[in-house]
DNA sequence: TCCTTACCGGACTGATGGTCCGTTTCGTGC
DNA sequence: GCACGAAACGGACCATCAGTCCGGTAAGGA
């Protein structure tokens, strides 16, 4: 970002995102999608893509990204329930089945995320970028619910109730509704955060992220993916 | 089983399985380990390997079979609280707490299973037998404590708090100890299933597993892995 | 001892992520 | 317009593995 980018890398970039998009959506097993189908289909050579991506796990997670800019967004800077003037149990709640249902709607590149060889240094999943930021805001907004010691383990906790392949397990072999679903999630969640969820966190300080909820809320909060 | 296995053949299956026993046992990461190493361990030939395990999957899940063989018979038939005696919710703590102890000693080997590929046909890890088993008994003591209605996914929700990458993550990334985390899920274990846990279940029919308890319990519990 | 049959092993294949480097294109200074 | 260096392109090429094939071997019953 510090020189503009050529006009052919940019058109390229976004052939490439565009032809992965397409791939994953209408794929029925994610890992099938191959690097070279998506060279192929974005009408690009294999050198390129990988100069733009770095490789399968940078493609994935870029691709992945565009789903969710809406969600960042609402939880950034948007109104309650997602946005910061929400209370905290609440807003946990909201957005644990917001992750939810973008994931339900986006399940191949999902589970081609959450399924990252775990192999390259950093890669694990829960050292992704966007599981950190929202670990992060989970765990300070939980600080106020369930007592800081509790924290940063409740918000795995509560994280791993929205892991894809158990929930495509229970849609696709279990045979439930999405919307089935999301009720369990967020009564187990419910219950999780206790009766001190409805109490704690009802009204932040006025005029935004103060006291100690700031470390994690201010840092970009890209969603879980 | 139907004849009696040859001899060589029975010999390789131990060699094999010693081999790669050993090599998951080294290795720092699982998928690292492959095929053609355990062969090469084993001092046999890819062929051999291929048809006692069939695949990658088989041999894991042999690999791991022997170090769940202690557990799964206290589950099976042992002593409360992992046995059939104990009352429901201590016997569901007890065995959520043993499933992490052996997970943690077996990490390279946990990781790898519950890494696989959900590709091949019904392979998704949450259609293994072994986490099949496992959350049927589940299931099944659930329904006494939480509902019939809430069970099964009572029982998938307390099963995910013991997956390895996670539990990896916060030991080694956030340096908690393997005491901790377990004293940690056990605590959240206890909350989810509420104050009932104490109560249900405190005495099980004499004699056995009788009533519907019967059904999941009875076939083996090969734990989950 | 002989013969059938299951077993053995390692060369071979196919798939796929990722690299290399000669060629092409962009964008800027003249 | 034009020339030129930097940046991007693209697809042949490489390395790595899981999994297959089949000619050779030896177990163990008759």
């Amino acid at each position: 970002m510090t020189v503009k980018e050529r006009a052919d890398a940019a058109r390229n970039r976004q052939a490439i995102l565009d032809a992965a998009s397409a791939l994953f959506e209408k794929a029925t097993d994610p890992m099938a999608v191959t690097m070279d189908d998506v060279a192929a289909a974005a009408r690009v050579g294999k050198g390129t893509l990988f100069r733009r991506f770095g490789d399968r796990a940078g493609l994935l997670r870029a691709v992945f990204q565009t789903r969710l800019a809406a969600l960042t967004e609402a939880i950034e800077s948007g109104p309650p329930p997602l946005g910061p003037a929400a209370p905290a149990g609440e807003r946990i709640i909201a957005i644990l089945d917001a992750i939810v249902e973008v994931k339900l709607n986006n399940r191949q590149i999902s589970l081609a995320i959450e399924h990252l060889d775990p192999r390259p240094a950093g890669g694990s999943f829960f050292e992704t970028p966007n599981y950190r930021a929202v670990h992060a805001l989970f765990t300070d907004l939980l600080a106020e619910i369930v007592g800081a010691e509790r924290a940063m383990w409740t918000g795995h906790a509560l994280l791993s109730l929205t892991r894809i392949d158990l929930i495509g397990h229970m849609i696709s072999v279990e045979g439930r509704s999405g919307e089935q679903l999301r009720r369990q999630i967020r009564d187990l969640a419910e219950q999780i955060l206790g009766p001190g969820a409805k109490r704690a966190g009802a009204h932040p300080a006025r005029g935004g992220t103060s006291r100690g909820a700031g470390a994690a809320a201010r840092q970009d909060s890209r969603t879980n993916g």
